[in-house]
DNA sequence: AGACGCCTCTGCAACGATGTAGTCTTCGGA
DNA sequence: TCCGAAGACTACATCGTTGCAGAGGCGTCT
């Protein structure tokens, strides 16, 4: 009986000498090279078998120049949306033989920053990214030098590969869903005033256009401001335009969190939803399809930018130093109408 | 103006040469050697800004053996639950400078197996497990050779340091609490039949031990299987039994998402929560907060038990070979008691 | 028979950092 | 004046793999 051995003990080299050939036949064993003679490679692997020898990642890495791991940097794994997209992309990832280390930015600029330039970078070999903060001023830092993709808000003409939806339309789809049920006092929850590029500024503008197309007229008094898109910041939102008096029957959270959030303050003032007050959200999160009631939302198709995002980093990673002209893919959307905007009767 | 590089391509060698001082030089500048001339640090750093110089982790992985990260390993980032300790664990390991790199089982049997032998465990120092398939009878695969900490149900005696919540108890209290509300007919949702030792058969036993002790009747009509602890599956528990016709006037979920679930249905069916039927949960999530009704819910000590986690799993790498005797930890739990088991007036 | 080509396997030099063991100053104290 | 200790630096081996360049052995074709 051996004496158990911390994982990683035995190298290439103790292999090669219980089994009587050189370290690089081990290698090759290891690595399924096509010429080695049966017998040659079944007394290699006994000798791997009996020492459990493992090939260390680390030194194959060092070696190759590769590491076989992708980045992903979201704000926080604990907004639901990221939280499902990070489960699509490990998913995709894996499919390609990849391993994802995940960084949570917590949507600070500084951390967003270092995302791009901190030591993490050369763990892995290449960044998908998904940056809350940083904008349109920012865009040099995108001109890194190592495979990127960046997910979400449109960078307009950046450096990089560009994973996104057409926020505008997505959003003036959503609002016209709600002026179609007859809604004319809407109110949308976390919006960003002074912004002019980010998901926030975007979705407000196809708010806005639909209010054109419908010639409903904007008030400013129903745009509910919401720095962090969590549960809790929609419900104050909320709160603040209930609070106000404003006359309102329909609520477009900018994202579901958001959007449950206002809706759990509603049905706490007993204001009915959605027979008051029509709700939808947008993302599109499992939960949105659970609450009470369900919540209609935008589908962003996560699946699908998850998997683009991998593909397009792959290629990237594929290609070296040639680096071809950075590609936009904008991601289909949907409407999933659920029971927070069922028709009411008249 | 330099072309621009890719990341890494600089070496501690170039720095060396560009400053004209030896490698190690840089070397020691990069770890913050104390005795170096101001003069000869500054030489250095100027190089390594003009070059873009960063240390190349991999090869100092290899040379020190250790490579900073640990891995979590969990069923799905898509659970809240584990979305939401994913985040807690990631904050307290970057606390003390710790990269975590997280593994999806899917709570299959397969994955969880080659979670404890995959290569992955040679990339990272130690791993913080939350098995849900393996259970006492693997408890032989759980002596493994590396650091390691588990979560979750119960393994007695295993050989790993172990960081639970007392099951039975915890279960028992929400159980007490519906009792207290004045239930009788309490249904229990995602219980798994037939096994002994999980997280299911845990929190079932201290509700029978609850039914006991207020002298109420089991009765297994009331019991609702489900394999994976989610929201649909919850909801389709929550079907079953409605559609049994089985009387009820509570639902206890075995988790959070479950017992969203089968809000969800019982509010589609117009049964009000909690004036018919009083819902509780298991986890506490943020989500659980903002449900209409908000759902009261056991609060397993997220935070504590990511952090202890990480503690632990930090005292055993400092360890090195010096094996001590495996740890258990029961984590502090409570109840948060919200609208949805709201008192009723008789 | 000689040349050629294919299998099978081996040795050596990297990959980029750090630990160890120096060397050579410089400076204070006896 | 000499010695010892501390400061400031360097050379070299090493972590565990893999790429490259070859060395034999053997079969085949001319």
């Amino acid at each position: 009986m051996n004496a158990p051995r911390r994982a990683g003990t035995a190298t290439m080299h103790d292999v090669a000498a219980l089994a009587g050939v050189s370290i690089k036949t081990v290698s090759n064993v290891v690595n399924g090279y096509q010429f080695i003679r049966p017998a040659t490679r079944a007394k290699v692997e006994v000798a791997i078998g009996e020492l459990g020898y493992r090939v260390n990642i680390t030194a194959r890495n060092l070696r190759k120049g590769r590491t076989g791991m992708i980045g992903l940097a979201v704000p926080e794994l604990s907004l639901p949306y990221f939280a499902e997209l990070a489960d699509s992309v490990i998913r995709a990832a894996d499919a390609v033989g990849l391993t994802v280390l995940i960084e949570q930015t917590g949507a600070v600029r500084q951390r967003e920053l270092e995302v791009l330039s901190g030591q993490r970078r050369h763990l892995t070999d290449g960044l998908i990214f998904s940056p809350l903060d940083l904008g349109e001023q920012d865009k040099a830092s995108f001109d890194v030098d190592f495979p990127m993709v960046l997910l979400g808000e449109r960078i307009f003409g950046g450096p990089a590969d560009h994973v996104t939806m057409n926020n505008v339309d997505a959003s003036r789809a959503a609002t016209e869903h709600l002026i179609d049920l007859g809604r004319r006092r809407i109110a949308l929850i976390g919006t960003h005033p002074g912004e002019t590029m980010g998901s926030a500024a975007l979705r407000e503008r196809g708010y806005r256009q639909a209010l054109e197309g419908a010639a409903i007229e904007f008030d400013p008094a129903l745009l509910g401001d919401a720095g962090l898109w969590h549960r809790s910041t929609g419900a104050e939102a909320m709160t603040r335009l209930l609070d106000s008096g404003v006359e309102l029957d329909a609520v477009f959270g900018l994202n579901d969190a958001m959007a449950l959030g206002a809706m759990h303050v509603l049905h706490d003032r007993r204001i009915d939803v959605p027979g008051q007050v029509a709700v939808i959200g947008f993302d599109d999160i499992d939960e949105a399809s659970y609450s009470s009631p369900s919540l209609t939302s935008v589908v962003p198709g996560r699946e699908e930018i998850a998997q683009t995002a991998v593909k397009l980093l792959v290629d990237q990673i594929g290609a070296g130093a040639a680096r071809r002209p950075p590609v936009e893919i904008v991601a289909r959307y949907a409407i999933a109408v659920r029971a927070s905007t069922a028709p009411q009767p008249l």
